[in-house]
DNA sequence: AATAATTTTAATCATTTGATTAAAATATTT
DNA sequence: AAATATTTTAATCAAATGATTAAAATTATT
């Protein structure tokens, strides 16, 4: 029992690992096989099929970016400066967790539109809901910037963020960091993202 | 020979589109075929193999994102106001020209990195040889932030351009704006974003 | 321990898909 | 116009790949 629940989970994980790096396309039902250590039939006694197996890894991966982008923009603490380092830290905390899920999401999606207009569903405009939206819409009034929609300064927090480890292996070839340097690149953005977003909001 | 030429790169462009919006693994050479209005066979007459004109479809990709590249980073004009300016709006209209272009390119690195080790070579460190990040650099410096790496303000302007055309479709999703919403989006963005960068130089 | 249920495997199937071939159609040259 | 070269097509092949099946191995139940 201990043992089944092991080996159904490591199936799941091994896709995973093998659809984040190939795409549903470019995965082979055989090399998630191997990835697991499992006999090939086994990826269909317990999941079915390829797609059934995709679906649920998808649904788990829309999932925690769902989560991610809750706690990013739910944060109910006032807006200053403080605010703005912790909500920028905790969300490359995940990003750095999972580098490779948002280039993944994103291909899949352009892949595949269609499929996700059910699964993302209508969220009611999301982000104009949330309390972020709000604070950054009052300190952008507060300053003389009401003309800015404050969408713009969530999508440059997760641009600034997102994009490094989206882009990573070009930004690391166009500008000639090796992996540890491209760490330290990640971990300066830390103190960085936070000031210029700051300076956005005329804030402090 | 007219019409030799024309069905020759009739199949490309429909290469080009399925290749872009499906992944190589994802297309099918029927797929192109079929975009082409051609007969499949006619796809292995003139290029060979599907891997001969992915080749060639990925090789034309990366040549056009380097040359957008190379005209961000090697402006020569003076660092003002106006030049930020200039260049933001130059690397909009390439990426608006292409929107698809740098989410086909990524995806293809993460599938198969050790491809491009070779296909894009080592530039030399490449950005930090330009004209832009000299400037930057100047920049920083003359308003006390030397510590600023002028990578990150580079990958800034890359980022707050590029990623919202990559991310679109979920953009648009937890956003909730409708397309005609999200041009205007990306318009408002080609003032907002020299102007971010500006307060991020201290510049003016 | 015997029986039943569950999990795992090896072998095989059927479909998809990239590629080829030989013939037909079309264009070019003589 | 005849001969030759080029382009296009329909039919087919072979390999890859997702899926199934029946039997074997293992675990749980009685």
């Amino acid at each position: 029992m201990e043992k089944d629940i092991t080996t159904e989970e490591k199936i799941k994980e091994a896709a995973r690992k093998v659809f984040q790096q190939k795409g549903y396309a470019g995965a082979r039902t055989r090399d998630i096989a191997e990835e697991a250590g499992i006999n090939l039939a086994l990826l269909n006694y317990y999941y079915r099929s390829k797609e059934k197996l995709f679906e649920l890894v998808l649904d788990e991966s829309i999932l925690e970016i769902s989560k991610s982008l809750r706690i990013l923009l739910n944060d109910d603490s006032p807006l200053f400066g403080g605010k703005i380092d912790m909500i920028v830290d905790k969300y490359i905390d995940v990003v750095s967790t999972n580098p490779s899920l948002p280039l993944f999401v994103l291909g899949e999606i352009q892949a595949n539109p269609q499929k996700f207009q059910k699964k993302l569903g209508i969220p009611e405009a999301f982000i104009s809901n949330s309390h972020l939206y709000k604070q950054i819409h009052e300190q952008l009034k507060s300053v003389g910037m009401q003309e800015i929609n404050p969408m713009h300064i969530i999508i440059n927090i997760i641009s600034m963020t997102i994009f490094p480890f989206v882009g990573k292996p070009l930004i690391k070839n166009v500008s000639g960091m090796d992996e540890p340097e491209f760490n330290r690149f990640i971990e300066e953005r830390r103190k960085f993202i936070p000031m210029w977003l700051k300076m956005m909001l005329k804030l402090n």
